[in-house]
DNA sequence: ATTAATGTTCAGAA
DNA sequence: TTTCTGAACATTAA
C-alpha cells in the first residue's frame, strides 16, 4: 500500500507510542509459515534489539527508519501491502513480526503486518544507513525538491516523466498511485520525456507534488476497495475519495467533464491520464 | 484459469 | 553509459 503519505501515516501513528520504549521482545507470528525476509536473522536479531530502546522514528522516501539508543537503524520496507499497527491488524493471518515493549504504555507491542509478504526488516550496525539508504540508493524526499531541484533532474535524462516520478534513486516517496495523479493535477501527459519540459511545466510538476501529497497526508492515505491500506490505529485513509485518475480508466474526467481516462504500461506499471487535460505536447 | 494489484531488484539485451 | 524488458518475490480478488 504504501507511498509517501501512508508511510508518513504510519510513522505519526505509531512514533509516540514507541519512542523511549524498552524492547522487551520480538519474535515471528506464529501464522508466518513462508517468512518475510529479515536479516539479520531471528536470534541476532533479538541480542541487537531486546533491551535497547528506540529513540525516534521516522520515514525515508518510503521506508520507515527506527534510531535505537545505540547509534544502529531498523529498517522497515512495506513494499506492497507491509503496515505498522498498534492493534487491531486487518486479519490475523497476515501478521508477521511482533516487537513488544517492557512497562506500561498505552499498547504494549508494534506489529508489522503484510498480506504479500514482499515486506523487509533489516538491522543496521551504527553508520551503515548511509550506505544502505544514502543518496547512492535513494534520491531526496519528494517534499524536500524545490524547483530548480526538479528542472535539474529532469534536465538530466530523455526517460519518461511518469517513470521518472517512479525512481526512488531521482525522487523518494512517489509510487503508481500519487505519480499519476500528480501529472493529471500538472496537465502534464505521462509520456513526456523530462527534458523535453519547458519550466512553465516544471513548475507545475513541482508544485503538483507538494499540493498532492501534502493533501494526502492530511487524509492519512489512500485506502482502497480492498481496504488494506489502514492507518496504525487500522482506520481507513480518506485520499482515496480525491483521486481523479487512478483505477478510473474509461470514466470521465472529473477536472474537465469532456476527456476519457485512460490507461497505459510504463516500465510494467499501469498509468492513468485524462485524454484532455494531459496532452502529448504543449 | 487468467490478470492485476500502493514495490524493489537483478540479469540481460538494445 | 543509459535505457528498456522480463522475471522474481507471494497473496488475493475480480
Amino acid at each position: 500500500m504504501p507511498e509517501l503519505p501512508e508511510v508518513e501515516t504510519m510513522v505519526r501513528g505509531i512514533r509516540s507510542h514507541v519512542i523511549d520504549r524498552v524492547i522487551e521482545n520480538i519474535v515471528m507470528c506464529p501464522n508466518d509459515f513462508k517468512p518475510i525476509s529479515v536479516v539479520p536473522r531471528l536470534p541476532q536479531l533479538r541480542k541487537k534489539l531486546i533491551g535497547h530502546r528506540f529513540v525516534e522514528v521516522r520515514r525515508l522516501g518510503k521506508r520507515i527508519v527506527f534510531d535505537l539508543s545505540d547509534q544502529s537503524n531498523l529498517v522497515i520496507e512495506p513494499r506492497m501491502t507491509g503496515l505498522m499497527v498498534l492493534s487491531d491488524p486487518p486479519d490475523v493471518n497476515h501478521l508477521r513480526i511482533q516487537i513488544s515493549f517492557r512497562s506500561s504504555g498505552n499498547f504494549d507491542s508494534l506489529w508489522f503486518w503484510d498480506r504479500r509478504g514482499l515486506g523487509t526488516v533489516t538491522w543496521l550496525e551504527p553508520g551503515r544507513l548511509q550506505e544502505k539508504l544514502g543518496s547512492r540508493s535513494l534520491g531526496p524526499d519528494a517534499l524536500d525538491f524545490d524547483v530548480e531541484r526538479w528542472i535539474e533532474c529532469c534536465g538530466m535524462t530523455s526517460r519518461e516523466i511518469k517513470v521518472l516520478l517512479l525512481d526512488q534513486k531521482t525522487v523518494a516517496g512517489i509510487g503508481n498511485i500519487y505519480a499519476s495523479e500528480i501529472l493529471h493535477r500538472a496537465g502534464i501527459h505521462p509520456s513526456r520525456p523530462a527534458n523535453s519540459l519547458n519550466s512553465n511545466s516544471i513548475d507545475k510538476i513541482a508544485a503538483a507534488v507538494r499540493s498532492v501529497l501534502l493533501k494526502a497526508i492530511e487524509c492519512e492515505g489512500s485506502t482502497l476497495g480492498d481496504g488494506t491500506y489502514r492507518n496504525a490505529l487500522n482506520q481507513n485513509g480518506s485520499y482515496q475519495n480525491e483521486h481523479r485518475v487512478y483505477l478510473r480508466e474509461g470514466q470521465n474526467c472529473l477536472s474537465c467533464h469532456k476527456g476519457e481516462i485512460k490507461r497505459i504500461v510504463q516500465a510494467q506499471r499501469s498509468t492513468f491520464f485524462c485524454s484532455n487535460c494531459q496532452k502529448e505536447r504543449k
